[in-house]
DNA sequence: GTCTATAACAAGATAGAC
DNA sequence: GTCTATCTTGTTATAGAC
């Protein structure tokens, strides 16, 4: 029956949805060795058993919330409008990564564990998907630098500047706070994060002569 | 006997420190919860008994390893040297950072793995080492600020964006490497990477008028 | 101080009832 | 699809010989 099967597939989907939330959660607060599958069970309300019907194994389970992470983090660097004046794009993108990095902090500390690993389970994504994309971009600051619009910088040491200080807000959010003073970083704060950034990339440390 | 004693405490210091060492490795490598005691003892060519001997627990290891990477962290921190013009200070702090990173990459993955779980464990390093300090330069930072010397900016974001873009190349070091387009990021490499975050940091990406 | 052997426990994964 | 019970393995930590 066609309907029996449709919500066959809903309570399917329901349940891999409350999984795959539990567990990045997890995942991101203490890594995938530091978390057990009868916590992620736990979190999302059902054994453990239930959890291993749906994904066979925790480092299956784990490959797909790493993949649902890394599906967000590619779409964001997409955001750089082309056609906007430079100083405009690159601030735009720099305030969208801080937002997201506000939004899903438990997706930034997912990549950056995988990262400290070595990243071996991202080489195809990095090299199929982010390369690619990257390229195109590096391209577009390569040429602003060329036509006068920004100063001559190596795009690549760019990119990492911007990825290391935004994702710093969410990945080290408790020392940034401390630091701070503040109990936790609230919204108006990743803001006032995002501006301090925005303004060191574009302008630097130097007083502008004149 | 005062010679043997003396020869006992040779040797144990000589085993901690081969097992420190070993620890330190892997840790930054799978983290705590991912490493065994038993891959610590074989690479520190002993069995997982001898290394319970000097350490009581993993967790009583774990907190040596961290303890001995935070030592080296502060002393970083103290070399913005107070007298030099300000460019050259902050030129020198992100290069002497940048060194320290590519030279002890362990120590900088160890201390990120630990701040990304909250750093529990480092609350008290925070509040009373590490704080004090800062504020003696967010103090030199705003006195060169009120004076012309910088653009006014918030050293404590600056801190951060340091921090931040100088341990990405320890941490991300592979992912690094593949956007660069090389197999492993040599010393000459990171030389260039301390270059342009020297670069962006002072200068930023707008273009001088004149 | 260092080892082998082993106790005690935790975790991943599966079987089978419902 | 979901559960309880259980198998199996790997890990921490200790005991006791050398």
């Amino acid at each position: 029956m066609a309907a029996a099967q449709a919500a066959k597939a809903r309570i399917r989907q329901a349940a891999e949805g409350r999984i795959l939330h539990a567990a990045a959660e997890l995942f991101a607060d203490t890594g995938s060795a530091g978390t057990t599958v009868g916590q992620v069970a736990a979190r999302a309300g059902m054994s453990a058993a239930t959890v291993h019907y749906y994904f066979r194994s925790k480092a299956i389970l784990y490959e797909a919330v790493l993949s649902d992470v890394l599906r967000r983090w590619l779409h964001e660097i997409e955001q750089i409008d082309e056609r906007q004046p430079p100083e405009d794009a690159i601030a735009a993108y720099v305030r969208a990564k801080m937002h997201v990095s506000y939004a899903h902090p438990a997706a930034s500390r997912i990549v950056a564990q995988e990262m400290l690993r070595g990243g071996s389970r991202m080489r195809r994504f990095l090299s199929v998907d982010l390369l690619p994309l990257l390229d195109r971009k590096l391209r577009l600051i390569e040429g602003w630098s060329r036509s006068g619009l920004l100063r001559p910088v190596d795009g690549r040491h760019l990119f990492f500047l911007i990825w290391a200080g935004t994702e710093f807000y969410a990945n080290f959010s408790v020392e940034a706070a401390a630091v701070l003073g503040v109990s936790e970083l609230t919204e108006a704060e990743m803001r006032r994060a995002a501006d301090s950034v925005v303004d060191l990339v574009l302008n630097g440390l130097q007083p502008r002569p004149g």
